[in-house]
DNA sequence: TAGTGGTCTAGACCACCCT
DNA sequence: GGGTGGTCTAGACCACTAA
């Protein structure tokens, strides 16, 4: 459990924490790779890796010439974001634990392969539903591997969100996505849950979070009655 | 017109080239860094920056101790994707070009804010419909700086693919994607588009889409007829 | 144990931005 | 012109993987 950190890492820490304090507010400028050289001790490739990592975490942009600056960094990643997800349809969301994050199999009918890393590792998984206004709106799974989250089942979600432990505790920081999405027929267990009739159309999202933990994702499947999304109306424009 | 291109991007273009011909399949092992060293005379630098490239573009696994391995790359990236959303409906889609690439004003009721650099470029603009055995299912709207691509609007489509164009004539590669969705009432010119009564509730997805141009990215609109989507159900699994 | 990738040092030259 | 980031060299040590 004494891994040592490399340099960088601290860095890129130290940086993160500042600016999710507001230290560094959006728009500002962060310190150039030769003031980090100085200030941390490190060379240029540390400094710059820092940066560089930073920028692929969506932190901050980078321009040739000046400074890195701080960027607005979108909240809502893909679909599964309860913030993004709860603005949208006026703060009226509901989570349900459907069930809580335990050791699970890997989904091996997703239609993403899971990396020989995670593939070793074991599996946590956990679902929730999603309701708005009362309407059973979404069932979400999640699924990833646990050994880059240790003692993950021991500790409660951070603001009840799951990015945001991940960050917190973890140091991981989703920074892409890819997803696909189709429509297909709710069996009896997601009818029940969504309380819908027996082969309506759902949509099916599934996704597929890239960390900036390299070969390790977050995987994602979201099961949506679309029925009640023309409800929030214009989410945004 | 004659800027010099880094090394890494020499070595990076021959790498994914390789891969895309086959010459590397997937599961199979790129040369290693020091392979690479030897091979284009430049040192572990400049041969890691490529294959970290490579990685962020999706093409392969690195694994701590073992050479580079090619992974099976999604083609579908969201839902623009003309390949993977015809095999989801049988090879069935029809794309018609609505508007054809142009210069256009930035979108500023888009959810997402342009970059600096972007907004210092013009904007390139086009417009297209899918349709699925004669059904209007989707209207997808693009927004790019046209900076990153000289002389776009004298190209034609590489296989009628705007994807495959940015890679084949630019070296643009997309590495992640971000996006929000949500429901609207279609207006009368989407309406007419997409044969359906004034008012009907549409999906409407926004991505941004990250490329390996940093401070780029490929804005779209997805604008979907979901009345359509349970046609080509069981999408996968 | 040999080879691999992960991290890091200490330099260098250049193109770009701002004033 | 002075500072910034982009690229690159020529080394080094370490941790991990596979045989």
């Amino acid at each position: 459990m004494k891994t040592k950190q490399p340099k960088y890492r601290q860095i890129l820490n130290d940086l993160r924490v500042s600016i999710q304090k507001g230290e560094y507010p959006v728009g500002s400028e962060l310190p150039s790779e030769n003031e980090l050289c100085r200030h941390y001790s490190v060379t240029r490739t540390t400094a710059r890796k820092t940066l560089e990592e930073l920028r692929a975490e969506g932190f901050i942009e980078r321009y040739h010439g000046r400074k890195s600056v701080v960027r607005e960094r979108r909240d809502s990643l893909g679909l599964l974001n309860v913030k993004g997800f709860s603005e949208a349809v006026g703060q009226n969301v509901k989570t349900t634990v459907l069930k809580k994050p335990a050791y699970a199999e890997w989904n091996h009918s997703f239609p993403f392969q899971v990396t020989e890393q995670e593939q070793k590792s074991s599996c946590i998984y956990f679902e929730r539903l999603r309701s708005v206004r009362n309407h059973k709106v979404m069932i979400e799974r999640n699924w990833f591997a646990s050994s880059i989250v240790p003692d993950f089942l021991e500790r409660p979600f951070v603001e009840n969100s799951f990015f945001k432990t991940l960050s917190y505790h973890y140091q991981i920081e989703i920074i892409g996505s890819e997803q696909e999405i189709g429509a297909v027929n709710a069996d009896q267990s997601v009818c029940t849950l969504l309380k819908i009739e027996e082969g309506s159309p759902v949509l099916l999202i599934s996704i597929r979070f890239s960390t900036n933990q390299p070969g390790f994702f977050i995987y994602s499947e979201l099961i949506c009655n679309t029925k009640y999304f023309p409800i929030g109306n214009s989410y945004f424009i």
